[in-house]
Parts: structure tokens; C-alpha cells; sequence
DNA sequence: GTAGGGTTAG
């Protein structure tokens, strides 16, 4: 009966918009009114809450002064305000509490702060400000002025707050100060570690409570996934699977995000059909982290149909989508997309915007993207990041106009960070101009000195020009910086598991056959008239010290590996952690050709689907 | 008759 009563206050945010008249909801507060339906100070609490969590906060405060005052309504505003879009108000309610706070106050007020500082960080790549991180301090210590910070929703609150505001040691301090502390307090505390990347930490503190609900499990998993540790998290899953926790969205979630790292995607369409099946509703989180999955796997077609088959989306959704298209080459598509999107009404961010810039450098679309970089601050007053500059220089660069990249760089309000010069040296390597690179490279650096991307990049601008002094001068500055080289790992999933292959590694317990395939694979390719870039392989940086070093780069061997397992017809699907190089890739090309299969490599941060014979990079990347 | 922990884009 209660809840019954209660109905038309809660479900006031849908029979009215956001931007309703007074007028309007005068009418219903009349007919609440008149029905006896605010007659008990809790439906009135209700009321006043809904009002203010529908946007209709000046028409909630007019209510306020209508009854007696009671914590009831005053906290369901506080409530509803740190849910709201603008968090901070609740702060602004807080000071003008007529009554004295309690407990209930105090969540309110923690979870305000959360937001802001999660709003914060998310908005800017830069540490959270300190006036975010002042505030947190602040509503804790009012907490304990007022006697309520002994409250376990308190103390695990704030244990999640100044996780937020990325502030380690009072995380720790918080969480000690809490007596016996419950499964929610020790599942913030998990949440806590890992969003600070000391997942080690959550896992031993995960191991010994004694017992883990579903929510502690997904702490865990969402640990290993935002360490980039993607394989444990898949690991995890299938144990959480096997102890019978149920599996929900959020797990779902995470999940896919592990997959997407991984390239794995029968294990991201096993997701997929998991949730088909069961008849799972496809929220916008679930929904973007399927699409997400599917670009990064390099199946743009799947991505595109989940996107359409969306009802709701968000900034995240949209974003994903472009993102896709362009990691996968498909710069009009994304550009079009964005077209669409504008037309919604949906406002693009920073991030979507790096989308953007991307299609239009990995599609060549020069006029385009300077016309979008431009729109950036004309008309949607977003200033432009250091990321949006390097975009712009790669856009250039890449399109081969040096001179207009270099004129870029030198008219940014900004400094210039590795970003920018990184940009310019791979747009030397493409077109082969060694001076700029190595003026490139002194700038990077500079700020950078041991970047062992860029030096690889400089040692393969002097091969190609046949500078074998430049090269051996590059090899010998990384010795003596000690620049080391992350080992090229290139991961292919069979049957649901993936292997992992790195430069020249015999382990694999199917080595033989790989050898035999590979020699197969070569005397084909000489059969075409395919020939090693022998000179280059001398003086391949990255395995100089191996024999023949480049006929075993990780992404041959995991090539080889799927020729022998995939049936024919299927795609082979290899994910590499670094850049593919040149010989690889014209290598690879080739086998599209002469196996007539069609290969999809992620690279680094974009892919290359080949096909007979062909990159859709375009030779370009 | 109000609360706390886990979920998506670079």
C-alpha cells in the first residue's frame, strides 16, 4: 500500500522533462496534493527529491520551508543533489540545513565528493585538483566534528572518496581507523588498491576475507583489467564461474574490457551469446563495452551492428564507435559518424574528438581534420589537449605534409610534449626524411630521454636510407642510456585460448611444426618472388644479437601457428604489443596473397587487415 | 521512512 502511495512522487522525473514549466508541475503538486498523496512527511521527502534529482531543483526548494523541517526531506535532497549532475550543490544544501545532520548526511556528502573528484580526474589527464582533494578532507572532517565518522556507510565511503582524489595514504588511514570492518568496507578498500594500480595488494586482501561477495569479485576483476593484466582477469572469471558467484552486468563488463586488450574475441562473442541468450538487457554500458570489444578485435562490422541495434547512447558509446572505425582504417566512416552524431545533439568531448583526428590522419583526410580541429574551439569551446596536437602533427605528417606539420608545431600556445615529436618522427620514417627525424628525436629526447619506441623509429629511418652508421650510433646510445627495448609479443587466440609468441622463443610446445611451417612459408613467398630484406635484417635493432632474429618476430611465428590450426577460410587474428615492422608487414601481405587468407593484426594502437596482397593501411602507419 | 563496495570511450 505504502509503496502505491509512493508512486507518483518517485516516478515524477518521467512524467515530466526536465525542462517542464512550473506551471506544469504546479498541476501535479495540486493533484498530489488534492489525492492526499504528500499527506506523510516521507511522500513529501519523496516529492521533494524527485523534484531535485529531475532537474526541477528551484521548484524543490520551494517546497523545503512548506513543512516542519525533518533530516527525512533535507537528506533525500542532499541525496538527490550528489546523484544529480552537479554534485557540488549538495554542499551549498548542506550549509543551509536548518536542522543538525546526521549519519544519513554524512553518505550524501561523502558520495558528493566522490563524484566531483571522479568528474575531476576523468575530464583532464592531469592529477585530480586539489581543490577536490581540500573538499574530501574537509567533509570527512565535519563528519567527525559532528560525531558521525564512526558510521560504517561513513567510513567506507570515505575509504572510496579519497581513492578518488587518488590520495593513497588517507585511503589507508581510513580504512584503518575502521573497527570491524564488512565486506562493503574491505570490497572499497579492494576497489581502493586497484584503482591505484596496486592490484598485488587487493589480491591478498581478496584471498583473506572470509568470504567475497559477487561485488568483491568484480573489484578484483576490474583490478587486473585497469592494470592492463587482462589474462589474470580472465582467469579470475573463470574461477568466480567455478565458486558459483553469479555473473552479472558489471561482471559481463569487465570481462569484455579483458577481452578487447586481449584480441580475444571468441571469448568477447561467448560474452555476447552469454547474454543473448539468458536474455540479458543490453544496457548502454554493456552495450558500448560489446561494441568496444568488437573494434578492438577487429570485427567493425559486429561493432556497428550492436551500435545500431542500441536504443540509448551515450558520450561513451559514440566515442567507442568512432574510435573503432578508425583504429580500423575506416577514417570517412568515422568522419561520417561524427556528422551523425552532431546532428543528435550529443555533445562530443576531448576523447571523442582524438577519434575523430584519428580517422582523419589513418584515411588521409587533411582538410577535413583541420576543419575539425578548428570546429573544436569555434564551436563546441573545447580547448584543444597536448593529445589533440599530436593528432593534428600526425595528420600532416602522415599525409606527407611536413612542412605544414612542422609550421603547426611551431605556432602551438603550448609546449610541445613527446606526443607531438613522436608524431613528427613517424612521419619522417614514413617518408624517409632523416633530417627531420633526428631533429625529431632531439626534441623527444629532451623531454623523454629514454623512449625506446622513438630510438627503434630512428634506427629504422637510417636502415632505410642505408645508414648503417646512424644505426649502429642509435644502438649504441641505447646501450649507453640503457634504453631497454620492450620484447615484441605477438598473441593469437585458438579455440578459445590465446598463445603468446615473443622474438625468436622456441617454447612453444608446437615449435617443431612451426619451424617446418615457416620454412614452407618462405619457400612459397621465394616462389612468388618475395625476398627477404636481408640487409635490413642485419641491422635489426630489435634482435640484433639473434641469428636470422627477424624470420622468428613474434608476429611470423603466431602467423605460422594459426596456419597450421585455423581451417582454411577463417581470419587469422593476431594481436601485437609494439608496432609491426616493415618487413613483417610486407611480409605479411604477401601470405594474404599466396595463402589467399585474410589476416587482421592489431598493432600498437591501430590494425592492418590484409588481404590479397593488400594493407588496409594502406602502407601507411 | 533515506545509506556504503563493482560496470563503458583516448
Amino acid at each position: 500500500m505504502a509503496a502505491r502511495l509512493r508512486d507518483p512522487a518517485t516516478l515524477l522525473p518521467s512524467l515530466v522533462g526536465a525542462s517542464s514549466p512550473h506551471s506544469r508541475l504546479r498541476e501535479i503538486h495540486a493533484h498530489l496534493l488534492v489525492s492526499g498523496r504528500l499527506a506523510s512527511p516521507s511522500h513529501h521527502a519523496d516529492f521533494v527529491a524527485s523534484l531535485a534529482s529531475s532537474s526541477h531543483l528551484s521548484y524543490a526548494r520551494l517546497l523545503l520551508p512548506r513543512r516542519p523541517a525533518t533530516l527525512l526531506v533535507h537528506n533525500g535532497l542532499l541525496r538527490a543533489l550528489a546523484r544529480g549532475p552537479c554534485p557540488g550543490l549538495a554542499f551549498a544544501a548542506f550549509r543551509e540545513l536548518p536542522l543538525a545532520p546526521d549519519h544519513y548526511s554524512f553518505t550524501f556528502l561523502v558520495r558528493a565528493a566522490t563524484s566531483l573528484a571522479a568528474a575531476a580526474s576523468s575530464a583532464t589527464p592531469v592529477p585530480t585538483d586539489v581543490a577536490v582533494s581540500l573538499l574530501a578532507g574537509s567533509v570527512h572532517a565535519a563528519a567527525f566534528r559532528h560525531g558521525h565518522a564512526a558510521d560504517l556507510h561513513v567510513q567506507s565511503g570515505a575509504v572510496s572518496m579519497y581513492a578518488a582524489v587518488g590520495d593513497v595514504g588517507a585511503v589507508r588511514a581510513a580504512f584503518a581507523e575502521i573497527m570491524s570492518p564488512d565486506v562493503v568496507c574491505v570490497t572499497a578498500m579492494l576497489g581502493a588498491l586497484s584503482a591505484g594500480g596496486d592490484v598485488d595488494t587487493a589480491r591478498e586482501l581478496f584471498d583473506r576475507m572470509p568470504q567475497q561477495d559477487h561485488v568483491a569479485w568484480n573489484a578484483m576483476l576490474t583490478g587486473y583489467v585497469r592494470v592492463g593484466r587482462a589474462r589474470e582477469a580472465l582467469g579470475l572469471f573463470d574461477e568466480m564461474q567455478k565458486a558459483g558467484v553469479s555473473v552479472g552486468e558489471a561482471t559481463l563488463v569487465s570481462v569484455l574490457t579483458a577481452c578487447a586488450q586481449m584480441g580475444a574475441l571468441e571469448r568477447g562473442m561467448w560474452v555476447h551469446s552469454y547474454v543473448c541468450s539468458r536474455g540479458m538487457r543490453v544496457s548502454v554500458t554493456l552495450g558500448t563495452a560489446l561494441l568496444d570489444m568488437y573494434s578492438k578485435c577487429g570485427v567493425v562490422t559486429m561493432a556497428m551492428e550492436v551500435f545500431e541495434s542500441m536504443t540509448e547512447r551515450n558520450i561513451y558509446t559514440w566515442t567507442s564507435a568512432l574510435s573503432g572505425l578508425a583504429m580500423n582504417g575506416m577514417g570517412e566512416e568515422c568522419l561520417e559518424l561524427f556528422k551523425r552524431m552532431e546532428s543528435t545533439g550529443m555533445e562530443p568531448n576531448g576523447v571523442t574528438f582524438v577519434a575523430v583526428l584519428r580517422g582523419c590522419s589513418v584515411a588521409g583526410l587533411v582538410e577535413e581534420g583541420r576543419a575539425c580541429f578548428d570546429s573544436m574551439k569555434d564551436k563546441h569551446k573545447a580547448e584543444p589537449w597536448l593529445e589533440h596536437y599530436g593528432c593534428m602533427v600526425d595528420l600532416y605528417g602522415r599525409a606527407g605534409c611536413l612542412d605544414d606539420a612542422v609550421n603547426f608545431i611551431n605556432s602551438m600556445p603550448v609546449e610541445p610534449h613527446e606526443g607531438v615529436w613522436g608524431a613528427l618522427l613517424n612521419a619522417s620514417r614514413i617518408h624517409n626524411n632523416a633530417d627531420l627525424g633526428k631533429h625529431a628525436m632531439y626534441k623527444l629526447t629532451k623531454i623523454e630521454s629514454k623512449n625506446d619506441a622513438a630510438h627503434v623509429l630512428l634506427s629504422n629511418i637510417y636502415a632505410e636510407s642505408h645508414n648503417w652508421k646512424g644505426v649502429s650510433k642509435v644502438r649504441n646510445m641505447m646501450k649507453s642510456k640503457g634504453v631497454k627495448k620492450v620484447p615484441g609479443c605477438s598473441a593469437i587466440e585458438v579455440d578459445g585460448k590465446v598463445h603468446e609468441f615473443f622474438v625468436g622463443s622456441k617454447s612453444h610446445p608446437r615449435y617443431k611444426d612451426i619451424e617446418t611451417m615457416l620454412a614452407g612459408m618462405s619457400h612459397k613467398l621465394r616462389l612468388q618472388g618475395y625476398t627477404a630484406n636481408t640487409k635490413e635484417v642485419l641491422f635489426d635493432i630489435e634482435e640484433e644479437e639473434k641469428e636470422g632474429a627477424i624470420s622468428l618476430h613474434s608476429e611470423k611465428l603466431a602467423l605460422a601457428f594459426g596456419l597450421i590450426t585455423l581451417p582454411e577460410g577463417t581470419v587469422i587474428r593476431i594481436v601485437k604489443n609494439l608496432r609491426v615492422c616493415k618487413d613483417c608487414h610486407d611480409y605479411t601481405k604477401m601470405i594474404s596473397k599466396v595463402f589467399d587468407r585474410e589476416i587482421v593484426m592489431r598493432d600498437r594502437n591501430r590494425f592492418h587487415h590484409f588481404k590479397h596482397g593488400a594493407c588496409s593501411c594502406r602502407d601507411y602507419w
